[in-house]
DNA sequence: ATAAATGATACTAAAGTAGTATCATTAAAC
DNA sequence: GTTTAATGATACTACTTTAGTATCATTTAT
């Protein structure tokens, strides 16, 4: 199981990327050569981060991406949340319907108690403290 | 994103039921009727369960299933890894290869920790645990 | 012999993840 | 004003994992 995935991921390297530069705007061809993913992919998962207000986008010649936050402010659960949905390592879901043991299930318990962690770990994590 | 899948979780219900009963075997149908999974669903699992040595089976009429440990002895770890494989939650693999940054990547650092902090919960679950 | 059980194994379906392709729109550069 | 290099929008394909089904063989109590 992960807890990231490839969207994620390459989401935090593009982000960190951007983050160390200061132009104005990068385009997605930049990118590419310097984080080796493939464009059309980069370039969906850049749009997304653009239309989530993570990037700030600029069409035509020059044009590229930014950052339109701080490094700082650019959570990972952000990214986790666009990308994967909430995080919800508890489903319990029994043939399609909710289960009716969830609020004696003594696992669901354990299961809620661990993801509280994780989240709280999670949530401390932006691209500032990525930067290395 | 699941810390248990489905299989687990069938997996946890059946040997809880198994745990309290006392008989000497218990077959398929029984559970079936107790737990409402899916019987050729269960039926495999329960398979599953005994070849990894978690289950007793007894063939022929009257047969079925029946623990082969002391409930205490039966860790969601096992289950998980016979079901699901090793806890990973952070594999970081680039196109097909093992990502070159392994080392200083700060993003596999945190998650590496957060995945030990898991694992640690997760290790102390046992079937006797969730027995309620 | 029969019936009720598991063993072994192959198959199908659904969902999530990863990646590609295409055409329209925009705006700087010439 | 035309060209060119960029993003916007959107539809599509492929792969992997998870979930679930089906079938026939074997065993054993009755
Ligand atoms: S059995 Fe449904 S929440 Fe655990
Ligand atoms: S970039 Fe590969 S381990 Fe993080």
């Amino acid at each position: 199981m992960k807890l990231i995935t490839r969207n994620t991921d390459y989401a935090v390297r593009a982000l960190c990327y951007l983050a160390r530069q200061d132009q104005k705007s990068v385009p997605v061809s930049e990118m590419v050569m310097a984080l080796k993913i493939p464009r059309p992919f980069l370039r969906k998962l850049l749009q997304t981060l653009s239309t989530e207000g993570i990037l700030d986008s600029f069409k035509g010649q020059a044009g590229g991406f930014a950052l339109a936050k701080n490094p700082s402010k650019i959570w990972l659960t952000d990214l986790i949340r666009i990308f994967q949905g909430t995080v919800e390592l508890n489903e319990c879901i029994f043939r399609k319907k909710i289960c009716p043991n969830r609020s004696t299930c003594k696992l669901k318990h354990e299961i809620d108690a661990i993801e509280k962690d994780v989240l709280k770990r999670l949530s401390v994590v932006s691209i500032a403290s990525l930067l290395s």
